[in-house]
RNA sequence: GGGCUCGUAGAUCAGGGGUAGAUCGUUGCGUUCGCAACGCAAAGGCCGCGGGUUCAAAUCCCGCCGAGUCCA
């Protein structure tokens, strides 16, 4: 990027010069004339640590500082928006300050909710999760103070200049010595955009970075711009994106040796307590390697072996050997780790995010566990529903939406859960163990993979369990991206591909369609103009076909024209064109059609959709606040809403879910469907508001039901009233975290009743009784039936003592052998069989009434009965087979059974005497 | 959304085409003043459900249901 870019009238007339640095060749800006380094790492190392850059700050003081600073110069503070992106579809948490007003405001489509405006955002990033605790630096979760201004051609707000003498003017506001700051320049690209950017460096810390966000993949009229060799287009909005550390400020200000010093002070005090370390506080030897780990952490990234690199240049520096340094450092760094991810819990669970083994669940679920891990190797006393809730309670249980009592259960949840997946894994490793131990050969790679794929078992656990069962297990250093190389190799397919896209170009040169299921809701004949037709597809000037989206299907219906009539078996949306798929012949251009929806099926599915929405109300009341739409498909007969919730819903509460939608229906409370500005409903309902999805557009279509807002396109019936009654015919379990209802609504739910009673009533005649008594008889009958089944045995048992009796068979050379007919049950004829064996006879004995069945024993090594029962099968058309000792067959002519008898004898004889 | 693993006695699991097993727990008997421990014995199984292949399926194949787990 062009280095006019950064040539600022501020730098000029506020006395900075630009350099290029020593070591790294990077640009720069100063007021320092001695200045040579960048300022940034590698080139200069932490100096702020034991010598702070600021007048020291706690975080919700630092936090205030910067609002209201920015407050003071024009910009309206807003609240933070959630942790969990509910307004994005493609990313599951807040990133950036800059991702809340990602897509549709950073596009132009929809105005900024203030201009300019400053907010503080948490913001969650598991990238480095690895070096959180041990870098000094990361966190998994950080606060990104942010002033924003969206510049467009008609309204210029401010641009570089001022943005970076904001930036000076905030830092010497916090006692911050301007000429120790550097700008260092930093072109910044990512996410389909670009610009200059300049990183605000002092005491050798990055604080804050400064974008200027004026390029976009997007192509424009105006001439691209090359960035890393690939052309930028100018955009029609300028976004000034900043993003200030608060954490970074709040450290700078302290000069701890670590971040986590200065953010979680009573809680790292707190852990080091419950860890048996606290007398490690106080040591000065301690403070002092400290402070030298995070310098040298903050020059190199240490991620994979260069942890050992660190480990290395700290135990160097202080004099001491590694393993020394180790046991010393490795607590500490846990206990940092635990302090930064129990706020990151509180953050995740108190906005909702329900632990599950998908999406953001699983991140939660990840770091929970995680937690959990480190809080075991460090035995401390301490419970993690105490810690979890001591971090909402410090940053204020006010600024969550969730209960502090539900994050606490689900927290007592998942930690029930994970001991008894290690549990299980446990069991599972030393049975493998002591498989590959007996084999003397140690366990191979391909089974500790599929421990920690299939199972979830960390291979380190795998090497003590294993360890201690006396096997070895061979676990590489690269062994995580192992495992990703194999998911990534999976991953190659997919890729559904678009039914719409044939007809995409021609649909675009189509004026909109009218869309009278709107204006109209409860219409069903119109008439209309056709304006196309092609491939079978019929576009209108205006419908009432609602047209498949939001879960709710298309409607169907008939179009008749002057001489012929089809039939509408589909409508679909192209942008703001509606096609109906129909059969039955074509249409013309310019025919005049028209049009008449199939009734009961709209009627139904209206009803379906608003009680969704009902349904889901009636849930959140009942479970509590965490409670979201995480999918739904409606239907004319029944439907089904999934939910989050963190463990299975109880039949008590299904029916409390099943009555609070029926009083709600009852109430018959009005539907209210508007249209509004994006942002004006966001801030007024919430991001509540996107249960089914973020539709785009700088205005959203909102439908009221009672309390309950959402953003919706599909179409409803105009008061609760009209649903009818709701019944909830069934919960399913999707995945952690999800239960699915299935309902039916209206003339559908009476069917639906209706057919589980007939279930009933049939299955009561069966049984001959009341329906009443139905689960009481059913019981008995099962009962008795097992009484029955064993009774059946012990006889069976009885004729096999007896039949014993009459099987003598003749004596040949000391061997006792036996061949008989004896009509009775397989079973029977083996426990027969086998009694002859056990004494060293052969018994070869057959069944005939029908099929013939075939059993043959050997106590004698020279008989194999398998020989024998092939060959007599053979004769009797059948076949067969087994064990030397034991084998079995069937044949389907009973005729020839005492010849077979006979073969078989004769083959008994010869193997005896051979 | 994709991948993988697992469903057998109340619990934990073995068996992996040819008679359903072990350990713990339960019950009874013995030993004991009584308990624990021990000894002996017994009860307890739609081998998740439904199809298919086979003379024969707990076992092999397909589908479903349920549990677990890894990844995006």
């Amino acid at each position: 990027m062009l280095e006019e870019e950064y040539t600022l009238d501020y730098f000029r007339t506020q006395g900075f010069e630009r350099k290029v640095c020593k070591s790294c060749g990077a640009a720069f800006w100063t007021r320092d004339p001695e200045q040579e380094l960048c300022g940034d790492a590698p080139c200069v190392t932490y100096n702020f640590i034991g010598n702070p850059v600021f007048k020291p700050h706690t975080v919700d003081e630092m936090r205030e500082a910067f609002l209201s600073f920015f407050e003071r110069h024009g910009h309206t503070r807003l609240e933070r928006y959630p942790v969990a992106a509910r307004w994005r579809d493609d990313i599951y948490l807040t990133i950036a300050s800059i991702a809340d007003f990602q897509p549709f405001v950073t596009s132009g489509v929809v105005p900024p909710p203030a201009n300019p405006l400053t907010i503080s955002q948490p913001c969650i990033r598991l990238n480095d999760l690895d070096s959180v605790g041990r870098s000094g630096r990361h966190l998994t979760l950080f606060e990104m103070m942010a002033h924003h201004a969206f510049n467009t051609p008609e309204e210029q707000i401010y641009w570089k200049n001022e943005t970076v003498s904001l930036c000076d003017e905030f830092i010497a506001s916090i006692g911050g010595d301007l000429s120790r700051v550097t700008y260092k320049e930093h072109p910044w690209y990512g996410g389909g955009n670009a610009g200059a950017s300049v990183e605000v460096l002092i005491g050798g810390l990055e604080v804050a970075t400064l974008v200027f966000m004026n390029l976009g993949r997007q192509k424009t009229d105006k001439p691209p711009v090359d960035v890393n060799g690939v052309p930028y287009y100018p955009m029609r909005l300028n976004i000034v994106d900043t993003g200030y550390g608060l954490e970074r400020f709040v450290w700078a200000s302290k000069g701890s040796p670590t971040i986590y010093d200065a953010v979680f002070p009573e809680m790292v005090s707190r852990l080091m307590h419950s860890a048996h370390l606290e007398n490690l506080l106080d040591n000065p030897e301690f403070t002092k390697i400290m402070g030298l780990s995070a310098r040298c952490a903050g020059v190199m990234d240490i991620s994979g072996t260069n942890l050992y690199n660190l480990r290395r240049k700290v135990a160097e520096t202080i004099d001491v050997p590694v393993d020394r340094l180790e046991r010393i450092v490795v607590p500490i760094e846990k206990v940092y780790a635990i302090a930064d991810h129990t706020r990151c819990l509180a953050y995740m669970l108190g906005d909702c995010i329900v632990p599950s083994n998908v999406r953001e669940g699983y991140l939660a679920r990840l770091v929970l566990r995680r937690t959990l891990r480190m809080m075991n190797d460090l035995s401390m006393d301490e419970d993690l529903a105490d810690l979890v809730e001591a971090q909402m309670q410090s940053v204020g249980v006010a600024n969550f939406e969730q209960d502090v009592d539900v994050v606490r259960e689900i927290v007592e949840n998942e930690k029930v859960r994970y001991a008894s997946t290690l549990e299980r894994g446990t069991r599972i490793v030393q049975k493998i163990a002591r498989n590959y131990k007996a084999k003397s050969s140690r366990v191979p790679l391909e089974e500790v993979i599929t421990l920690y794929d299939s199972h979830g078992i960390p291979p380190e656990m795998i090497k003590d369990v294993a360890a201690a069962e006396g096997a070895v297990v061979e676990i590489p250093d690269n062994f995580y991206s192992l495992i990703a190389d194999i998911h990534s190799e999976a991953q190659k397919e997919a890729e559904g591909q678009d039914p719409l896209a044939p007809y995409r170009e021609r649909a675009k040169t189509l004026p909109p369609t009218k869309k009278l299921y709107y204006e109209l809701p409860c219409e069903i004949e119109f008439e209309a103009m056709v304006l196309d037709y092609f491939d079978g597809m019929v576009v209108l000037d205006q419908t009432l076909f609602y047209p498949e989206g939001g879960g709710q299907p298309s409607d169907t219906g008939t179009l008749v024209a002057a001489d012929h009539m089809v039939r509408v078996e589909e409508a679909t949306k192209i942008g703001e064109v509606i096609l109906h798929r129909v059969t039955g012949g074509p249409l013309k251009r310019g025919d005049r059609v028209k049009g008449m929806v199939d009734e009961e099926r709209r009627l139904s599915l209206m009803r379906h959709h608003t009680a969704t929405h009902v349904l889901l109300h009636a849930a959140t009341k009942v479970l509590g606040a965490h409670v979201h739409q995480a999918g739904a498909q409606k239907g004319s007969e029944t439907s089904r809403l999934d939910i989050r919730h963190y463990k299975h819903i109880t039949p008590e509460e299904l029916k409390r879910i099943e009555i609070e939608a029926n009083r709600l229906v009852m109430a018959n409370s009005p539907v209210c469907i508007k249209v509004e500005e994006r942002t004006k409903a966001e801030q007024k309902y919430g991001f509540g508001l996107y249960q089914g999805g973020v539709p785009p557009g700088r205005e959203i279509r909102t439908v009221q039901v009672g309390s309950d807002v959402q953003a919706c396109a599909g179409t409803h019936v105009r008061s609760t009233g009209e649903i009818g009654p709701i019944k909830i015919l069934g919960i399913e379990h999707i995945q952690d975290g999800v239960e699915r209802l299935v309902f039916a609504a209206g003339v559908a739910a009476v069917r639906a009743m209706q057919g589980m009673e007939d279930l009933l009533r049939t299955s009561a005649d069966v049984v001959s009784v009341q329906p009443d008594n139905l689960p009481a008889a059913v019981a008995r009958f099962f009962g008795e039936w097992k009484d029955q089944k064993k009774e059946i045995e012990r006889l069976q048992k009885k004729v096999v003592e007896l039949e014993m009796q009459n099987l003598n068979g003749e004596m040949v050379d000391g061997v006792r052998v036996v061949v008989r007919q004896v009509d009775a049950a397989q079973k029977e004829l083996v426990a027969l069989a086998t009694s002859v064996a056990d004494a060293g006879g052969v018994a070869l004995l057959a069944s005939g009434d029908g099929n013939v069945r075939v059993v043959a024993t050997s106590g004698n090594p020279a008989v194999n009965a398998a020989d024998i029962v092939r060959e007599v099968c053979d004769l009797l058309g059948g076949k067969g087979g087994g064990k030397p000792t034991l084998a079995q067959g069937a044949g389907a002519d009973a005729s020839r059974l005492g010849q077979a008898l006979e073969l078989g004898k004769s083959k008994i004889l010869e193997a005896l005497h051979g």
